[in-house]
DNA sequence: TATTTAACGTTATTTTTTTCACGATTTAAT
DNA sequence: ATTAAATCGTGAAAAAAATAACGTTAAATA
């Protein structure tokens, strides 16, 4: 791997530790941060920390550590999130209107600009500030809120369907949250958000628990 | 690693595997699938799917592959599926409300026993077939219905408030909505779902993605 | 029944990720 | 000004995970 490669490319799993030290930094209060303090916050030891900063090429003051402030700034720089991503949602149910009415996006510079749903009875109905709309005006929403990223909050039978739907309209990539695999093409960047799978992490962590609890007797 | 220890622990990433195979699986109508079909429809290689359930000692057939409606009995044990578990939510507002609405968790082996808030506005509403109670309701709940997972869908500066409540009150595990890391003793099991995160995932990607073609030309 | 073949199971190899170890740097104290 | 202490940065070692290789097994076919 080349040097320049490098900051373009490293790790999955650190970029997913890189989200959770940026969150970290939001609640932090203090001027500096230790690779060690942040370590122990989050169960990880601090080589590791170091490592992960080191691949986005930020240097920390030896005896000092990092300076909160500006890692948050290049933290948040890597993320995107100094920038304003226009997002639409497809299905005006529970979870869409959740969606749509949290106010928390915009601190990712999120911002709802579009809600849809193929129910004449939602249609035309208010969520928050947005009115939802039927399908066919996403080609027009995207076009003039350059949208890149839809996100499926219908039901599992509908999603590819909606999938197809958003590719077709341009959309670049799709915030799943229907437990089903979407089928789409290689440049589509799909993430999928299957809330009812953590449940299985939990499950299987307490049964793993109550059996190791056996096992010491 | 023994031989026993395996069937208890193995590599966390093989775990998250083996719950996308399980979702997988209840989309195939066919009575078998290879490791080449899984791996195939994951983007990922039929080695690393053999590897994964021999962990849990499971057996396909060769030249066959393996017995889907078997292999899913099977994952759905591991996942604890089988039985049912008791659930509570604290925050009735619109996140909390889309839980307990969500129909779909049943079939995970979910129930969802009770839902909490502190804004008098709220309790006594109804939500699905549950009605909204008060915080000091929970001890009767957790004992009644002996539950053991609480779900956290309160604002963040609630969070860690409530936290401590459920664990005092006997909850084992907690499904963390809100985006702060909780402070709790070791053995309480916490699971994050900062549905936030992924838009970082996502902007990123895209912003990869954009380099990446600027880099080609 | 023997042969071929597809797909598994498992051991070996390679790659990736994490941890270790230690020199370098900055700040604070003597 | 020197020394001490804390913390960083990074190359090397270790551990973990993924991939490759290949022998084994069950089914299909001749
Ligand atoms: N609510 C939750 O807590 C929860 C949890 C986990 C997963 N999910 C998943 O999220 C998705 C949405 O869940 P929900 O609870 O909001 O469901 P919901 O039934 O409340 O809402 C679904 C919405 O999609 C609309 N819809 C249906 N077909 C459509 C189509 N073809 N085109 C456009 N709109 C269509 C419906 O009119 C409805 O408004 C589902 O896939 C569900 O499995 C939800
Ligand atoms: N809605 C979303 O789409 C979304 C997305 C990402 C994260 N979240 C997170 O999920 C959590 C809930 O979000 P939401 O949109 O449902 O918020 P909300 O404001 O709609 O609901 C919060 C509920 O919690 C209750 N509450 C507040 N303090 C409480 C306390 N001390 N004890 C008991 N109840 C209390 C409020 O009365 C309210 O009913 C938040 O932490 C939020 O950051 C939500």
């Amino acid at each position: 791997m080349s040097k320049d490669e490098r900051t373009l490319y490293f790790p999955k799993a650190s970029l997913d530790r890189l989200k959770i030290y940026r969150r970290l930094l939001t609640e932090t209060d203090s001027e500096y941060i230790s690779s060690e303090d942040i370590a122990n916050k989050l169960g990880i030891n601090p080589e590791l920390v170091r490592k992960d900063l080191s691949y986005i090429n930020y240097k920390g003051k030896p005896k000092v550590g990092y300076h909160v402030q500006s890692l948050l700034d290049e933290l948040n720089e890597l993320f995107g999130l100094k920038k304003t991503t226009n997002v639409i949602i497809v299905g005006a149910g529970h979870l869409g209107r959740a969606l749509a009415n949290f106010k928390g996006f915009s601190k990712y510079g999120i911002k709802i600009v579009g809600i849809f749903d193929n129910d004449p009875q939602k249609i035309n109905q208010f969520v928050g500030e947005l009115v939802v709309l039927p399908l066919d005006y996403i080609n027009r929403v995207v076009r003039r809120f350059n949208v890149e990223i839809g996100t499926i909050c219908v039901p599992e039978e509908a999603a590819q369907k909606i999938a197809d739907l958003l590719v077709q309209n341009g959309i670049k990539a799709i915030w799943n949250f229907a437990p089903v695999k979407l089928e789409v093409s290689e440049d589509i960047i799909v993430v999928d958000e299957d809330i009812s799978q953590s449940l299985l992490t939990i499950k299987h962590l307490l049964e793993r628990k109550q059996l190791e609890k056996a096992g010491e007797k």
